[in-house]
DNA sequence: CTGAAAGCGCTTACAG
DNA sequence: CTGAAAGCGCTTACAG
């Protein structure tokens, strides 16, 4: 059991000197050395650590046993170039551009978005023996598209948070190797994750006109052309509509998904003399963390005077003064998701990546109602069920 | 020039017929694709491609024509084994253990830590073409050991935050390949990069001390063995002692580096009825968020009773109240030097390796005075310099 | 300057 | 069940 776990019987001398002279630079064991202490062929020792066509109890163990003593670990770049996996599965964040973070220092809080979803990603990379390759790219750099294309000759499947490549890229790029996007929208050969965006911000919109009886609305969009701003715009449009609600939208309303993006709007619409909704709701919490602070900064209340929700439900929503009404995604999952997607596939079964390709996979959110909307203590207008403070309300399917 | 961007000429149908049927996956080209199409041998796309012993200026011209129109990028498992560079480092994190985490749900910010290192390597890595595998790895792991030993093989090299392998592990991987850790003490085989926590604790100290006057310090240590919290400790003790000021530490003043964990601490001594020091002296920023929190509970004024002092400077720092006072790292460029320090031994050059390994690199740090430990608006008893509320006063060198 | 060939360290049909 | 051999896609001496 001890020397079952590996390294432990190496007394090192022995097999270093088996390996070679080594001075500063000892050279890993290769599997012919472990071949050559066991006694038996490479391919042996192939077989026997890659659980093949079952070998005989002594073959085994004598293998087992050299690998131990030696220390063994198989280089990667050989096992991938004959194996044809990596083991590796490339994921495409967009740097953050420095420009919108002047106001917010904190802004690197934002990084938690992406470095989030990571985290899940990893945690299920990790159960199946794959590892990430986390590349971030500048939307400016002139050759984005080469560095993505050299990134999947180092992987197995790739995984983009953002849109960078052309969709003639993106096409050629996921015909080439297994491709997840979370970015919005799947083609033809590539799946897609994201949280139910649809659901998600109807849930949000009915609390708000019919919960809370607010008839002028505001849509503190993302940045240009995100997808899951505009679902979520989308979403908020058609049931203020249905619900004759007014919807303010537009060029003013334009955020960047960034605290400072937020804020200057407000500072910009107060500047101008326009007359702020009763309800602002942003395209995701740290938009409506510059909201917040540009209100207040002017003295206007929240909820009082203008209610604010958010989206994502960021760890920080719930320590905002006040405290953020949001709509929750787990990120986590969000991250996991995409990685079960590539891997399934990664993995070989060509029937497995068919069936991937296309799918549009969304991930539920939940309505979380807290005091920014109006909820909890200086709650307005209450039409139906009394609103909670604690996150309990779903959302419906 | 815009053809030179690679990819643009591919029309795609003339390539992929030539690479083969692929329905649903295409095959990407290989170097027999390019040497084909430029009527070439592979050897000389390869030299071309690598810039080697130049080539007459009409062969780069073909090579760089048939890359283009294929789309050709080189397959890096294939690059590793023959060039034997993987370019590629591997970093390895510790995960954090979600036993410390109930009371602040935020405590992820605390990933922020080595997620930023992280960044600041990623920035190096990238201006050499290198690309960073991370890995976190639990303690409680069984085979932790071997997981690494298995990402070595993935990596030219490896970063390791924290103490994770066994001092023997770690001299028989750091012979195999280039190790630099973050995690306190370099080895006869590896190197170290570290903040200059001696300095900066010591201006800390003194400024406690000689600008503030206070007579009685203690020292909310990291969590146990870590060789930041140690040196930043003795640092400390050195000072007080040299100034024949108190300093209380001991197991009640232990930490876990996180604010669980000084909030924990402050909470115990107040219910043991112990008196707290005229300043506390945190182990890092986030310690001191939890002990900031704890008093607070308890109504205690800081810094007006109890002063308080963080390390690191997060950006969170100066957003508390009060304002922490702290000791700045450049946290990025702890990143940015132990990669640079990483890719300079796997350079090629065996003298480079040997020159580079058994240092301890020292980053400078910088003592950040604000509110909390009693300077700028509610400053106590100032003896020397008027201290000032902004980031300038420099640590003695 | 260029090409043919060996070799990097594995995996996997193919024989036996 | 095991071994000899081919091959993965490159790079790099070695000839020419």
């Amino acid at each position: 059991m001890s020397s079952d776990l590996g390294f432990t019987g190496a007394d090192g001398t022995a097999a270093r000197s088996a390996a070679g002279q080594g001075n500063s630079t000892d050279q890993p064991p290769t599997i012919y050395d472990v071949a050559r202490v066991a006694g038996l062929s490479i391919a042996s020792v192939s077989r026997v650590l890659n659980g093949q066509r079952n070998p005989r109890q002594e073959t085994r163990e004598r293998v087992l046993r050299a690998v131990a003593e030696l220390g063994f670990v198989p280089d990667s770049a050989a096992r991938a170039l004959s194996a044809r996996l990596k083991e590796v599965v490339g994921v495409v964040v967009r740097r953050p551009r420095w420009t919108d973070s002047t106001m917010f220092a904190d802004e690197d809080e934002n990084l938690q978005f992406p470095d989030m979803i990571n985290r899940g990603m990893e945690i299920v990379a990790q159960q199946h023996g794959f590892d990430l390759l986390i590349r971030s790219v500048d939307l400016d750099e002139p050759d984005a598209g080469r560095r993505i294309f050299a990134l999947a000759r180092k992987s197995d499947g790739l995984i983009l948070h953002d849109r960078i490549l052309s969709p003639e890229e993106l096409d050629r790029l996921s015909r080439q190797i297994p491709v997840v996007t979370l970015a919005g929208l799947p083609t033809a050969t590539t799946a897609n994750v994201h949280g139910d965006n649809d659901a998600g911000m109807r849930a949000l919109a009915r609390h708000l006109i019919f919960d809370h009886g607010y008839r002028t609305l505001s849509y503190l969009a993302g940045h240009d052309g995100s997808p899951d701003s505009l679902s979520r715009g989308h979403a908020l449009a058609d049931e203020a509509s249905a619900a004759g609600v007014t919807l303010l939208t537009g060029e003013e309303w334009r955020g960047s998904y960034q605290a400072a993006g937020g804020a200057r709007a407000i500072e910009r619409l107060i500047a101008a003399g326009a007359s702020l909704p009763r309800a602002i709701v942003c395209a995701n919490d740290q938009s409506a963390i510059g909201v917040l602070h540009a209100l207040a900064q002017h003295g206007i209340a929240v909820p009082g005077e203008v209610a604010v929700t958010g989206f994502d439900d960021m760890p920080v929503a719930r320590h905002l003064r006040p405290q953020l009404t949001s709509v929750r995604q787990s990120i986590q999952d969000l991250g996991a998701t995409a990685f079960e997607t590539v891997y399934s596939m990664i993995n070989r079964s060509p029937a497995g990546i068919d069936s991937a390709r296309g799918r549009d996979i969304a991930l539920p959110t939940l309505l979380i109602r807290r005091e920014s909307c109006g909820c909890g203590s200086r709650s307005v207008s209450i039409l139906s069920e009394p609103p909670a403070a604690t996150p309990d309300s779903a959302h419906p399917e």
